[in-house]
DNA sequence: TTTATTTCGGATATTTTTATCCTATTTATA
DNA sequence: TATAAATAGGATAAAAATATCCGAAATAAA
């Protein structure tokens, strides 16, 4: 459904969004061990993550990634798919057809488009504080 | 959402279904050219699928590939798609952890377990009959 | 100002997916 | 029986996704 990268940037946004509630900045290691990702593959995404305005970085001694705790609410997973795996998730036809058309439709067409629609619902309005809460809460977990 | 080998796997038979309701056996060159995919490459998928007994092959002159033509609206796309993407579809995931498990979800399992389910139905309950039937009114389409 | 820490970013490597090539095998028919 | 037409299947190649490595740049603190 998701590619790996957009997994690891998914996990790794809500870990950064429930740290900066407490105003910590977490290190990309912090980060890999927490969500078990590759590090290095890791710090590809969150570069990305940062340039698409999703999370800001801090180079340097302390450094490190955080969320400006205002918008954890706004900060939707829609916002995050679409930076790493792009809109082919909301735009691509599921048999693979140039374009998804209404006038031009695939045999899945009719039956595919709810779902995918309800995808795309389920992803705007999907925010990262109530992830973050849950994961804080002991209701959702991040690994394993 | 599927692989391409799966996309192809189920255009393929859509097609072949059609062909098979008027007594036509269908060669992999047809076939990849009505699908507009790659010949080789669907080859090896259609022998997946034949291996699966969803579709038959037959060797030599004269050959190719057909449904018997009872079982069509018996094949669900959920068949093609186990056969050839296996089941992760259904049991995997969202954000990869190792197992979709209802007493260790991860952060977007209960928004998530409602669409993948209503894939899972929509797949179990489509058959290539009503696929091909659209193919065959110019009501759908399996290539451009 | 030096050092330690940390992200950035380019280059490279590995793995998986997608695609191609070639020979063997099977079968209908001339 | 010889030939042509097809699929089967192993080997290989190309492309994309995933993962690693390493030096550069930035920053805090000693
Ligand atoms: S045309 Fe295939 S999903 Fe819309
Ligand atoms: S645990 Fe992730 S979808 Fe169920």
């Amino acid at each position: 459904m998701f590619s790996k990268a957009c997994e690891y940037g998914i996990k790794a946004s809500i870990f950064i969004a429930l740290n900066s509630y407490q105003e910590k900045r977490v290190s990309l290691k912090a980060i890999a061990k927490e969500i078990a990702s590759p590090e290095a593959f890791t710090a590809k995404i969150l570069q990305d993550l940062a340039r698409h305005n999703i999370i800001n970085s801090v180079k340097g001694a302390h450094g490190g990634f955080e969320i400006n705790k205002k918008q954890i609410s706004e900060i939707k997973l829609e916002q995050i798919v679409k930076a790493i795996d792009g809109d082919k998730i909301y735009n691509g036809c599921g048999l693979g057809l140039h374009t998804c058309d209404e006038n031009h439709p695939c045999p899945v067409h009719d039956k595919f488009k709810d779902i995918r629609n309800d995808l795309k619902i389920m992803l705007e309005t999907t925010n990262l504080e109530e992830l973050a809460l849950d994961i804080k809460a002991g209701a959702s977990f991040l690994k394993i």
